[in-house]
DNA sequence: ACGCCCGCCTGTAAGC
DNA sequence: TGCTTACAGGCGGGCG
């Protein structure tokens, strides 16, 4: 399950490979992955002949600027993966869906097995602004804009239970479960307190986790776990699943305090916790 | 406003 | 051994 770190090393890696390339031919045999066009053949018209002139992240969405004003934006949802490969001779992985290829001979590849995730092509604001596809989205973790006090002011604003509402992107964009997990336990909070309940040292230590944990694990490559094979462009696995605390960690030591980590469901998913330093 | 459930999917692994 | 079941969970929609 990607979320905002994977995403970010997928982004770094695709404006090495794609900045300034020229899409020649795309094939979309899935129709899946390309669900919000009813058409794939106009899916396919809208990139090609197009030339990629910027690459951006926005939450877990990969966003390809066309020079002709359209975004290709991309999401991988649990599974997806955007593969890159030098030559278009390459066997397909299964569940390939989406093929799009360069100019210059390289491929693009979208595989994806359990076909949660998308692409599709939408046009972009003059202004920079996201694609109303994208409107819901709430603010970026990691802009500068996003202040400590600015996160405090949102959390006070809201009575929601801080696991969920780190998760919802329409609040803040780009954290899933692993990462919402890592956050609330470097902040040493629990995650069913609500937001409303945090102090303003607590605020400020739930932003802190959160801007290091996710720069940290950008740093390592993001999350590849067991079940979910999260790879990058390249086919090169994440290194942050070494550093997790908690998550995926039941029953191990607590690193900060010793005692036991524990999973509980909550609505349908895992969460893992220390059961005594989190408070 | 919030929290929970469902449906959408496939691969893997545990249980009988 | 081979089948069934649970689990992984992002996201949008629905409902209490």
């Amino acid at each position: 399950m990607p979320e905002l770190p994977e995403v970010e090393v997928v982004r770094r890696g695709l404006e090495t490979m794609v900045l300034g390339r020229r899409i020649d031919t795309v094939t979309a045999d899935g129709p899946r992955s390309v669900r919000r066009h009813p058409d794939r053949t106009e899916f396919a018209g809208r990139l090609e002949g197009r030339t990629v002139t910027g690459v951006r992240r926005r939450g877990k969405y990969l966003l390809g600027i066309l020079d002709d004003g359209g975004v290709l934006v991309a999401h991988l949802g649990m599974s997806g993966q955007l593969r890159w490969t030098d030559t278009a001779g390459e066997s397909m992985a299964k569940h390939t869906h989406v093929v799009i290829t360069f100019t210059t001979g390289g491929q693009l590849r979208f595989v994806d097995p359990r076909t949660f995730g998308e692409l599709f092509v939408t046009t972009s604001d003059p202004d920079g602004d996201d694609p109303p596809e994208l409107a819901h989205l709430g603010v970026e973790p990691l802009e500068a804009t996003t202040t400590g006090a600015r996160f405090d002011a949102m959390l006070t604003e809201r009575r929601a239970k801080l696991k969920p509402l780190l998760m919802d992107q329409r609040f803040i964009a780009g954290i899933g479960n692993i990462y919402s997990d890592e956050i609330l336990w470097g902040a040493g909070i629990r995650g069913d307190r609500t937001s409303d309940s945090l102090s303003a040292d607590e605020a400020r230590q739930l932003h802190r986790s959160m801007v290091e944990t996710l720069q940290d694990a950008v740093c390592h490559g993001g999350s590849s776990l067991a079940d979910e094979q999260y790879v990058d462009l390249f086919g090169r696995s994440g290194g942050y699943q070494r550093f997790h605390k908690v998550y995926g960690r039941a029953g191990e030591a607590c690193p900060r305090c010793a005692n036991v980590v524990v999973r509980e469901r909550w609505s349908n998913r895992s969460t893992f916790s220390c059961s005594t330093c989190q408070t």
